[in-house]
RNA sequence: UGUCCGAUAGUGUAACUGGCAACACGUCUGACUCUGGAUCAGAAGACUCUAGGUUCGAGCCCUAGUCGGACAACCA
């Protein structure tokens, strides 16, 4: 289960970032040293395409027996929030790793940054810029078309000096001058031209509060951050390739020697079908309340999952299984489920639950009659056990399971037909009772074959069904939540003629409805994970409150429908 | 019409230093089952983007194209 395990163990197979990191360890880099970090800005929740990124990030570090550090990229003041800090670490913390203790912010280093920038403008190559974040703009020019340098690009380095140190002070008002590095404003590489450093904004920050009014930028803050941290091998996504030479520059800036030196490698992030992942669709659709918050079950943030049923486990596994490639790619959602899949069924333990009843009658079996039978746990889990399960003459079954007129395939109960009651007896259908003005199906009464209860000698005579059952007396009512995909069609975010990924949202996604389960249910812990037999994964919702059980559904098992249908063709 | 990156079954990912294109998910068959889930067995599915070249031999190396993506925030 575990992507260390299946790493170790497929020696031969590496991904392209292990390729990497196994020819710098051959060749004694950074004193062999293995040092990630996973970096994320705190200004929104994590989700699936994060998780691939901790994985992969914290899984390199345990598989070559090194570090991995948990640092917060927080130059942005005004997009970032102490609340996103305190979710990523609980998430990251649930996904199973440990950055054991080495939790940093960029904005720890804001005076070591402050220092490497009055170095680089001593060496004249930055300067302090006057032009407006428009003319900058302007000036930059176009990928096919070179820039025009800053009118004060030449200022002496004095006076650059002194302007910087006055900017720091907040002598300048926001957004009236800026810090940029002395590059090539010709560059075919946009983010070369004399690229922004730092700006002012008279913002609080969560941590450093009003201390500073001057905020490094990302390029000129993560390089240095790496570096400062001794990080060897900075992992990110694809869009920052084009920022790589600027990682480079900055660095070659600071440092003289060359014995260190951190590297940034880029992998295409994750895309999954039937699925937005952008954190500015996801926080639209939570304030436009789409859904209902970060950590709705429909979303694909970590803690969306989470609250799904989706175990840290599964979400490793699934890690494991897409890989690490730079291509684009778009990752079957079928792979998500079968990830939970995998896990739940082996640890996941069964009961019996009807979401839909309908009521059934044995007829031949004593109207005050009760008796217990043993129902298996988990029938790949020996240890899971046993438990008792109240029989009567009145029970509940799915609706689904019975047919008036069944299609040729149709393996469970309709007239005339035998079927299990599982971990019971086994029944024919005699009868079918009906509401006379509507034709509904009010209930259907069966007889029993005594000899034939799970366990008795005669018990193992074949029948083509089993269904599940409830005793109408013993089961309580909970809540179910239903859940599909979100999105009803497999990119939502390839918009087709002024169509946007909002039309494309699943108004089937989640439905709530009433159903029954084992009365023994009453000391389920929140997020506890159940398999209702044939009707999918479902984990205990903290919102659950003491007399009324709620549940959420993980992922349904294949739909049968689907099957007689194809079959009764 | 600039720079950088990418292209291998439906979807992903492999193929050590050129040597029979493999694995997973999905799909389809069948078997088994006290859930039609799970499990087990099997099948289909790839001119490795194109055209040249190097080589005994190219998915891999070279050249030229094609297609796709990224880049013109004082976001990260």
């Amino acid at each position: 289960m575990s992507p260390v395990n299946s790493a170790n163990e497929s020696s031969k197979s590496l991904n392209f970032i292990q390729a990497i990191i196994e020819q710098d360890l051959r060749q004694g880099k950074n004193e062999k040293r293995v040092h990630t970090r996973f970096p994320p800005e705190p200004n929104g929740y994590l989700h699936i395409g994060h998780a691939k990124s901790i994985c992969l990030n914290f899984g390199l570090a345990l598989q070559y027996n090194g570090m991995c550090n948990l640092r917060f990229d927080d130059t942005n003041p005004v997009k970032e929030d102490i609340e996103y800090v305190e979710s990523i670490k609980a998430d990251v913390r649930w996904l199973g790793f440990d950055w054991e203790g080495r939790e940093y912010y960029a904005s720890d280093y804001f005076e070591q940054l402050y220092q490497y920038a009055v170095d680089i403008i001593k060496k004249g190559a930055a300067y302090v810029c006057d032009l407006s974040a428009e003319q900058i703009s302007a000036d930059r020019g176009t990928p096919t078309r070179p820039g025009n340098p800053s009118p004060t690009r030449n200022r002496s380095v004095e006076e650059n000096l002194d302007l910087f140190g006055r900017m720091r002070k907040g002598e300048f008002k926001e957004g009236s001058r800026v810090l940029r590095a002395k590059i090539d404003m010709a560059s075919p590489n946009m983010h070369m031209r004399d690229p922004i450093m730092y700006r002012i904004l008279f913002a609080h920050h969560h941590r450093t509060g009003d201390k500073w009014c001057i905020y490094p930028t990302y390029d000129f803050a993560h390089g240095q951050s790496d570096f400062i941290e001794g990080i060897t091998h900075s992992v990110c996504t694809l869009e920052f390739e084009v920022h790589r030479p600027l990682y480079d520059w900055f660095l070659n800036q600071i440092v003289e020697i060359d014995t260190y030196r951190p590297q940034q490698i880029e992998f295409a992030r994750l895309n999954l079908s039937y699925t937005v992942m952008s954190k500015r669709k996801l926080l639209e659709l939570v304030k436009n309340k789409y859904v209902n918050g970060w950590d709705d079950p429909r979303m694909p943030t970590i803690s969306g999952l989470r609250r799904r049923g989706y175990t840290p486990e599964s979400i490793r596994y699934f890690a494991d299984k897409i890989g690490v490639a730079k291509r684009d790619n778009i990752i079957d959602v079928a792979l998500l489920e079968h990830s939970i899949r995998e896990d739940l069924n082996k640890r996941a333990p069964r009961r019996l639950a009807v979401i839909n009843p309908l009521k059934l009658v044995i007829t031949n079996y004593p109207a005050d009659g009760t008796e217990t039978l043993e129902a298996i746990n988990n029938p790949e889990d020996e240890l899971a056990g046993a438990r008792l399960l109240p029989f009567s003459r009145e029970l509940y079954i799915e609706k689904d399971d019975f047919m008036e007129n069944p299609p040729p395939k149709f393996h469970r109960l309709s007239p005339g037909n035998e079927v299990r009651l599982k971990y019971a007896y086994i029944i024919r259908c005699d009868n079918v009772v009906k509401d006379h003005a509507t034709g509904e199906i009010l209930e259907i009464h069966c007889t029993y074959d005594a000899e034939t209860r799970s366990g008795m000698p005669q018990s193992n005579r074949k029948v083509k069904g089993t269904i599940h059952w409830l005793s109408a007396a013993h089961s309580r009512v909970a809540e179910f939540r239903l859940f599909d995909r979100l999105f009803s069609v497999e990119n939502p975010d390839a918009a087709e003629e002024g169509k946007d990924y909002k039309d494309f949202l699943n108004p089937q996604s989640l439905i709530t409805t009433r159903g029954y389960v084992e009365d023994s249910f009453d000391q389920v812990t929140p997020l506890e994970k159940f398999q209702f037999e044939r009707l999918g994964y479902f984990c205990a919702d903290p919102d659950s409150s003491s007399d009324s059980l709620i549940f959420n559904r993980t992922v349904s098992l294949k739909d049968a429908w689907a099957k007689i249908e194809k079959n009764s063709k």
